[in-house]
DNA sequence: GTAAGTGCAAACGGTTTGCAGCCTC
DNA sequence: GAGGCTGCAAACCGTTTGCACTTAC
């Protein structure tokens, strides 16, 4: 369902594989976990327009290339796709964020939709909490 | 830890229970789940400024009183706390929304981040999909 | 050659803030 | 009466978009 080369979108979406896309990409695969296109836009020394970084991440999550999710202070964060799918416990005071899975999280979701007659389900969860070190 | 009363901050916080707090208040105790400043506001038909319901907003979620989170579109939603706790399911299409329990995800969850170390747990869970109408 | 991709700057939408007046304590 | 609270409008900040130019195919 989702390439793990962000740019082999060939068949269907057909991006061109220009400098500035593969730019992108590369920084995606080279930095680990989730970044802003602003941030990217500055690792990337300005060598990509921040719009064209923007426009590419939207290409890429649509593809299903990426991961799209909002940070808690709004900004809209990526990463390249096929880790497994977890969720995040989140610290209030000081933001340690801890990635968590949850088969049967994913199963009981995916049960309650169908049992109401849901399809195509996804679902989000954060779990919120004060961790040992700002107690 | 999170009062039932919005406004019972008395000891540290000390809001002021002014009509318009009072409103914002009310409209979150009537409306179940989650909705943003703006919704707030234009609910209330413009008795609140929107600058006092972000403020109000702000103020309610840093004393406990509320939870707070980013919606995919990002906006910042609010609901109050300590309902019955349930979770919603809602449809991509129309938005219908289903309100769904599940004791099984609310232990997982408080196990999850207390095995972290992690304290005063809460949580969001929402589900999506596209309901039988809407197929 | 042509359509897709790019950069720039202006537009946008949600949120925050400065300030003068208002209201609760 | 004093300080918190409010409304308005302007400022902010991340993101999107219009447009003329460039580039991959």
């Amino acid at each position: 369902m989702t390439s793990i080369d962000p740019l082999a979108t060939d068949a269907s979406g057909a991006l061109r594989p220009t400098k500035q896309r593969l730019a992108v990409a590369e920084a995606l695969r080279t930095y680990d976990g989730f970044h802003s296109a602003q941030e990217i836009h500055s690792r990337l020394d300005g060598a990509v327009g921040l719009a064209t970084v923007y426009r590419t991440l939207t290409a890429l999550a649509e593809a299903g290339a990426v991961d799209a999710m909002r940070s808690e202070d709004g900004e809209t964060i990526y990463r390249r796709c096929s880790d497994t799918h977890h969720h995040h416990l989140v610290c209030r005071q000081c933001g340690r964020t801890v990635e968590v899975e949850g088969p049967a999280v994913e199963r009981w979701t995916k049960t309650m939709a169908e049992d109401n007659g849901f399809t195509d389900v996804s679902h989000t969860l954060e779990i919120f909490g004060t961790c040992t070190d700002c107690r």
